[in-house]
DNA sequence: CATCGAAAACTACCTTGGTAGTATTACCGC
DNA sequence: GCGGTAATACTACCAAGGTAGTTTTCGATG
């Protein structure tokens, strides 16, 4: 099985929420997971085991026993996950063009004159170090 | 029912490609649905038929009758959905920030220097706007 | 008017994400 | 060693997206 599965990550809200407490925390317990989602008292803890295992068929998580507890971590990175999810998005709205999705961001959100800068920043960096 | 039913557009594959022919097409028979849609041999007539139907209920399109036949066409604006599902994905995976997205984006995609132009230029426009 | 072809209606099935209850099991403390 | 508790395992459902076959219907055309 060394077939990496590059199925494309498009995860539910509840897949990555996990995820990415996996990704703040570190290795976890369906305990601590479940406790790091909002307040802790959101889903109960069979829903959180279940996703986990069924995450877990999908490689995105694996975990090795402690004693009797499963601890969970992440098997995929996080820039790996958010990069295929947004590229995904990008090639479904706008035929890939990030200008084209910033124009229309830019359009309809409100964006703060500090995330204005920002951006700005980035692109000029960016270019230089392009040429 | 004035309830828009805001329930937020989060549309799976066939679906948008759906409905992007309609927003470019104009009103449309379940015949020129599925002759649109890459060379038209990718989907059975009654998979599009079919899916047009559930896509009605949730209030994504509407249809008149023309003789025998249904003419589709969308209930909700493109721009709309664009908006929502990107708004979305940047929610769920940057918090809503534009700049965190930008930031990704430019690290682990590829963007060509006409398109770097491109944002910078938007970027400084907006700014003006702003003050 | 009979028929045939195309269109819609109906039915069915699979997958995945989500949600959680119930049943087992195994460790920990006494 | 035994019991209780907490963890996993098992089972069950629902909804939505997707996929398409089968049946019915209706209108055009000879």
């Amino acid at each position: 099985m060394n077939n990496q599965h590059h199925k494309q990550h498009r995860l539910g809200d509840l897949q990555l929420r996990i995820m990415q407490v996996l990704w703040a925390r570190g290795a976890s317990t369906v305990q601590k997971v479940q406790a790091e989602l909002n307040a802790g008292d959101e889903f109960a803890y069979t829903t959180i085991a279940t996703m986990l295992r069924k995450m877990e068929d999908r490689g995105l998580v694996r975990h090795e026993t402690a004693g009797r507890r499963f601890v969970y971590q992440a098997a995929v990175e996080e820039s790996e996950v958010t990069r295929t999810m947004a590229t995904d998005m990008l090639e479904r709205l706008f035929e890939g063009s990030l200008a084209d999705m910033v124009h229309h961001l830019l359009d309809n959100r409100d964006v703060s004159a500090d995330e204005l800068a920002r951006i700005e920043k980035m692109i000029v960096q960016r270019k230089k170090k392009k040429t």
